[in-house]
DNA sequence: AGCGTTTGCTAACGGTGTTCACTAAAGCGT
DNA sequence: ACGCTTTAGTGAACACCGTTAGCAAACGCT
């Protein structure tokens, strides 16, 4: 009999693993379709617990608090994110960076109008988590949405689309945290210099500025419509690095 | 005897309006303080009336709940913001113009820092109010705040600092949302055509983004000081409007 | 002095996170 | 197959929260 009692599709998983394993999972996608309905205050243990037909205390048994809880779903919502991007990526004839980019950072902001709450949750204003708390899996699902964009980077890089600063333009300060942060996110390419690093922060910086502000609406009384600011930094972003900008079908 | 009953220093508030408008401060200031040290998530209505020596129902013949509270607020925070930054900038010789924009700006960044909670309640994720709460107040004293960075960017129009995009240059949607943006808010000067008013969002999305992406803590894991990307960004804005910049002191 | 308005209270409902002591079951080693 | 250990989940309890309804006292005006 070759019945492995162990060796099991999870992968070194006892059965006890398994089953709690599939709870957790269910527990953080009831929270997470919570999240999308009634927004980040509308996620609540006890309600979860309801819906699973549990008592709120058990599931301290799973997750250390709330807290902890939506920090568990960031990671999901950053690797759905990243799947959309990468398939509007794929979208697109692989040859053609042009629009691969375009297409890219204009899926990012339409998962963003879409998933308001998660992005919110995502990339607006966090209290520090408590230092027991385990990050590497959100930081994880991060780098995977990030790769689709470095990719491309890359791939402007390479094909020397524009000028980069030479290493001397980055001040010192910068220099450093530039260098954390290309390390800690391993984006270490035969064309990524200091000065490519500078370059794709800032046209990151502005990006995520436009659809902060569309998303947190924080122009929401005097201006009614983000799209052609959004277009126009878009514009502006790929003109920086070489890219031609074509206006959005329709 | 010519005691005045009704003319006062409030300016025509009977007797009972003006305890009721220090009481209704007394809410908001200690509102205020409960944000600051404990984050949006620890201000509540029980502790603001404990606090004052009466009851949470009470609160409600001041306040119609806890999100319009927190609207109220808002306004003040603005005020503080924009009496912050005025003062940096008024702290400039007045000529200077370059110096005043580089303080004033800076003045915002350091403001932001020193009230994170603050910070995060106004340009942080917005649930859209009720259609009945009074929003009129907060936008006022968002404009107020605004108020300094126009007149400093007008100063840079007349002087004829940098190259202003013309109109047939913007595109018409985007013109369409800028108008509608610099008639809210009231930026008519003989200067501000509309390709200026589109270089002052650009910029201003730039340095909110670059903000909010610190504050937030958007890059907490993979960079330790954001203050190197903000002067980064500072400069490369300020040089695209035709402004010296300067390193900060020290 | 009387009367209507405004203010604040108590009580109550329904919701929340979290801790603790406890039971029942599942897993594991022999 | 038995017994022991680890674990999952429960119930009760504590300390909060926002909000509504009904009522009594204070206030201001005529």
């Amino acid at each position: 009999m070759t019945k492995p009692q162990i060796e099991r599709p999870g992968a070194g998983l006892s059965r006890r693993e398994r089953v709690r394993e599939a709870t957790l999972a269910e527990i953080k996608e009831i929270a997470r379709r919570h999240l999308v309905e009634h927004g980040a205050q509308g996620v609540s243990l006890r309600a979860i617990a309801r819906e699973m037909g549990m008592t709120a205390p058990g599931l301290y048994r799973y997750v250390s608090g709330i807290d902890a809880l939506l920090i568990l779903i960031t990671a999901q919502m950053y690797d759905d994110l990243a799947d959309t991007v990468a398939a509007a990526d794929s979208g697109v004839p692989e040859h053609d960076t042009d629009q691969r980019i375009l297409a890219s950072l204009r899926a990012f902001r339409g998962w963003a109008l879409d998933h308001r709450a998660e992005f919110s949750t995502m990339f607006g204003p966090h209290t520090r988590p408590e230092p027991d708390t385990d990050i590497s899996e959100a930081l994880e699902a991060g780098r995977r949405f990030g790769a689709t964009f470095f990719t491309l980077f890359d791939r402007l890089l390479s094909e020397g689309r524009f000028e980069v600063p030479s290493d001397e333009e980055v001040p010192a300060e910068l220099a450093r945290e530039l260098r954390t942060f290309a390390d800690t996110l391993g984006l270490s390419t035969p064309h990524m210099s200091l000065g490519a690093v500078m370059v794709l922060s800032s046209c990151w910086v502005r990006l995520y500025g436009v659809v902060c502000m569309e998303i947190f609406q924080h122009l929401n009384f005097v201006m009614a419509n983000m799209e052609p600011l959004f277009e126009s930094e878009l514009r502006s972003v790929l003109s920086r690095i070489g890219v031609e900008y074509r206006p959005p079908e329709e």
